[in-house]
DNA sequence: TATTGTTATACTCTATAACTATA
DNA sequence: TATAGTTATAGAGTATAACAATA
């Protein structure tokens, strides 16, 4: 049975990144090392910060939902972020009880500049692949990633 | 600027799937469901005795650098997995301070059972790509991970 | 004096429940 | 009665320091 023809080989050398990847050691590694010096910001905190740039300005639920988190984890981060000048809390003009969380200017910057960090660091290694590879490579990570989240989706719901 | 050669783009996908991927909710999920059932194997304890079944007998020390975790936890972990009977502590005939962990049976056929369950899951996805594809991928996404991972260790080494 | 394994301590993160205000 | 936001509590994970035994 040849080795490029062979799904399982390629199965388990993806399962072995993907367990790397989700150490605890490399993620604080990985986005410590990206946040270090931006106040506020850390490991935990940054999905909450990105998130919001990502979906804009919404309610504190819609956040958590969107980005897999906890309510009460979501609005005690983003206390620490609003303390930390980058988002703001302003009431909810369509409903009383909710909160519109926003990005402040000052948080926008810092999100600019974590993400090009990040993307900066990905596109120097990508560069380096073959034409057109990179695209398919980020579609199949996109996809994976996907349905091992899904298959949690699923069983919760 | 066209967007299959602009490696930018792919590189801003890669990086939201990565913070998918290593997001709390989405390891939790994954490793939970896996280790589901396995009496003493959880989302924590389950890189030690993944990386021993990895690299075969060895001390707490050497395991610990092995798969990046601190020694006092891997340590601890390892009395939890010995607890349950997946793995047993001997004297090291080599260094009478040194103490070799190893595989039970039990715990071998917890590590392949647990492998099998994950990598049949990604084989399943994967088998439906294009041949050589996976092989590719696979390739892609490990050196991705080194580097990633390997960014951590330049600073702290 | 350095290293191995381990335990103790304090600290952070997370999950569950409970509370207030509004729908 | 249900929902949004928030806070309180307890539990789990982690890092740092310290210890005894051996190199």
């Amino acid at each position: 049975m040849s080795e490029t023809t062979n799904g399982s080989a390629s199965a388990a050398r993806v399962a072995a990144a993907i367990g790397a990847l989700t150490l605890r050691a490399t993620r604080a590694g990985l986005y410590g090392r990206l946040t270090s010096g931006v106040e506020g910001v850390d490991a935990t905190t940054y999905p909450v910060l990105s998130g919001l740039a990502r979906v804009g300005p919404v309610t504190a639920t819609k956040l958590a939902d969107a980005i897999g988190m906890d309510r009460t984890v979501t609005t005690r981060y983003a206390t620490r972020l609003q303390e930390a000048g980058l988002i703001t809390r302003r009431p909810d003009p369509a409903d009383a009880r909710a909160t519109r969380l926003a990005l402040t200017d000052e948080g926008e910057r810092a999100v600019t500049a974590l993400r090009a960090a990040m993307e900066s660091f990905l596109a120097e290694e990508m560069a380096t692949w073959p034409p057109g590879e990179a695209a398919t490579f980020a579609m199949r990570l996109e996809r994976l990633t996907e349905s091992l989240a899904q298959g949690e989706a699923d069983r919760s719901g």
